[in-house]
DNA sequence: TTCCGTGCTACAATAAACGTAGCAGCACGC
DNA sequence: GCGTGCTGCTACGTTTATTGTAGCACGGAA
């Protein structure tokens, strides 16, 4: 959000000028609340309150405008029904990030 | 940063108040730079500037920050000779990531 | 109608990140 | 000695992102 600034077809490009899919992705996760909305996301659909709540209570604003993100990206879908879950997208990535689990686990115990 | 902030016995904890592992962990990376970092520090060592250039220019100031906190999560390491790398811990931890590079492709493709 | 729960927004305050500049330390050749 | 260039790192003023609280409009059920 600055810099040379660049763009991709579908993206603004925050953190790289390379407009490589990697570091787009890397910016787009590495922004606050997206790993864990996605992590919060990987079970059943949650409604916007039951994932504020999941996300310990992180405010409204930056949940909207990371799902908003995420929506854009197609990592999330919104279902009239049941609320948000990750799209067929979305859930390859999750079990990108299953063994994330495991090893914070063994990192914790360093 | 706000909220009922916890702490764990090494670490400031912001986006948890349960200390669980992967809340932590997931808030370490989920800050900027942070999967930025690790990803260019896949390979050889790189000094804080070549590291810096490799990040897009990004401000040395967050680059420090960050470092600091990837070092005092032992996922980092800074040799005298050769500049930065990543610990035997975080090289485990950049395994995880590695095929985020295919689905980075797959992704920008959607 | 009233009562909830939904998704979502406004707004002021705080914290994080940015960009530029520059420091001290150390090794080199001269 | 002296400059040159590299290292890691910091200061500081500005901009951006995130926070916390409050509240909106809508829809469904009672």
């Amino acid at each position: 959000m600055s810099k040379p600034i660049a763009k991709t077809t579908t993206h603004r490009v925050r953190g790289s000028t390379s407009g490589r899919p990697i570091m787009v992705l890397l910016d787009l996760l590495g922004r606050r609340w997206s790993l864990r909305i996605i992590w919060e996301l990987r079970g059943e659909p949650l409604t916007s309150r039951a994932l504020r709540a999941a996300c310990d209570d992180a405010s409204p604003t930056v949940l909207q405008a990371r799902l908003s993100d995420l929506r854009e990206a197609d990592l999330v879908e919104h279902l009239l029904e049941s609320g948000y879950r990750l799209t067929v997208l979305g859930r390859e990535l999750s079990k990108e990030f299953m063994p994330l689990h495991h090893f914070a686990e063994r990192w914790s115990k360093r």
